[in-house]
DNA sequence: CGCGTAGTTGACGAGAGTCAACTATAGTGG
DNA sequence: CCACTATAGTTGACTCTCGTCAACTACGCG
């Protein structure tokens, strides 16, 4: 209500060329977890296997099913993983951002995408194929052991998000995910924590596999109690405190 | 009710130290999947690293929240591991036969064991410490690659069930429970599909996130339909063909 | 300033969880 | 080999969360 006057609050996606100039190319590619105890000049070389690409706002990366051929990495602004059901439910696997990897490769195990990525905002995202991932794999050991980790941890959050599926009310896996993205995406200003991408009810309720009619239901109830702020496609939360008692307290 | 005199038709498990005999675990572990590319002469050293242990069945072999000290193959029975909820709720993730791998280890990712591994029945399974495994990884690179394979593998699969629990009726779930279980543990009869491995409505329930009542009664209207066949902590199945057309055409 | 889309709200019903009582099974010991 | 008992499985009744359909409101971009 406070912002019936105002347009979005979110940082405003402009994005230009040298978003993924070579230096932010390099920079985001040391952040790749898989890539972090590489010296710099191992990184030039591997910065060398890459392409970039500019996703627009809604646009997809590669869409679910096709056969798998690249692992991308988000350089700039964000990208949503979508899994397309055939009853025509969509659930939102994973919203990733800037140094966080995706796709897939044979060599991986995976024959073909599973999922659709879609840019969340417009992004820059670096690609690299099965030849080229290959040859840097078998060059720098040390990025085979970090991928069993990494994937390792998406295993257990996977595990994680089905323990909440199975034994967690609809109210309480919002909360969940209401803090989660505050970790993630959140932007400290001074009344509360803004999640810093673009966000709807749909979005929501993807990630908690329910309709978008009760996320905002409970979004507004939450709201009224003085836990969040949310506009159309952004939202704030104004005590994590609070919400964090109300998630644990819950049972 | 064809069973009402008959007592339990799964093999009964008669363990001896036979079970655990060098010649099994060398079998056994070649046929883990992580390590299917090493030469023999490999995985005799790598057997070295390797100690057995007997589990009793529904004895567990560690314990969710533990250090995560040991990776576990299963080389005779079946290990369940279950994800118990605060509230009280179990989650089975996984039903592990002969050849899989179990357990956790810093290195991949693993700081504490997320589930207990219980004894599904009673089981010969081979451990591995941490250093002794860093050192197999070292001598053998493949094996890394191997991991990344089968955790992606394993990821997916959550996906699939996380798809599954929240577009899905409870229905459905059990069927396509029930048609994997016929593919992974299936002993084929002149009348059906015997699932050779304890199972139980609860197993079933804790399987698909739904109560053993609810399980039971889908249970028992597969059985009135003679898709089925089963009794205490046994299931067959009579007719898969017809069961996988339901499951399909359920929508 | 107006339109398209995101978000809201209400009404209703179905799926599935819970509680509780009951029955059947299969291993145990007489 | 049969009775005994603990435990697995079944069934009914009730409740409640949440999904669905539908109408409505209001942002915020152009």
């Amino acid at each position: 209500m406070k912002y019936s006057r105002r347009t979005t609050p979110l940082k405003q996606t402009e994005i230009q060329g040298h978003h993924c100039s070579v230096d932010v190319r390099l920079e985001k590619l040391s952040k790749v977890a898989f890539f972090r105890e590489l010296q710099q000049e191992q990184l030039d070389k591997i910065n060398e296997h890459f392409r970039a690409a500019h996703i627009q706002k809604g646009e997809p990366v590669y869409h679910q099913g096709e056969e798998a051929k690249q692992l991308f990495v988000v350089v700039h602004g964000a990208v949503k993983l979508i899994h397309h059901t055939t009853e025509g439910k969509d659930i939102l696997m994973d919203l990733l951002k800037p140094g966080e990897y995706f796709g897939g490769l044979p060599v991986l195990g995976d024959e073909n995408y599973a999922e659709t990525a879609y840019a969340q905002m417009t992004s820059c995202v670096l690609s690299i194929g099965a030849v080229d991932f290959e040859q840097v794999l078998h060059a720098n050991p040390s990025v085979a052991v970090n991928l069993i980790e990494i994937t390792t941890r998406r295993l257990k959050q996977a595990r994680h998000r089905i323990h909440q599926f199975t034994t967690w009310p609809v109210e309480k896996r919002i909360t969940s995910v209401l803090l989660m993205m505050g970790e993630k995406f959140g932007e400290d200003r001074k009344d509360g924590i803004l999640i810093q991408v673009p966000f709807s009810r749909k979005d929501l309720a993807d990630m908690t596999g329910t309709s978008s009619e009760t996320a905002s239901r409970i979004m507004r109830t939450f709201q009224d109690e003085g836990l969040i702020r949310s506009g159309r496609g952004w939202v704030a939360i104004s005590d994590a405190e609070k919400l964090k008692q109300r998630y644990i307290s819950d049972g």
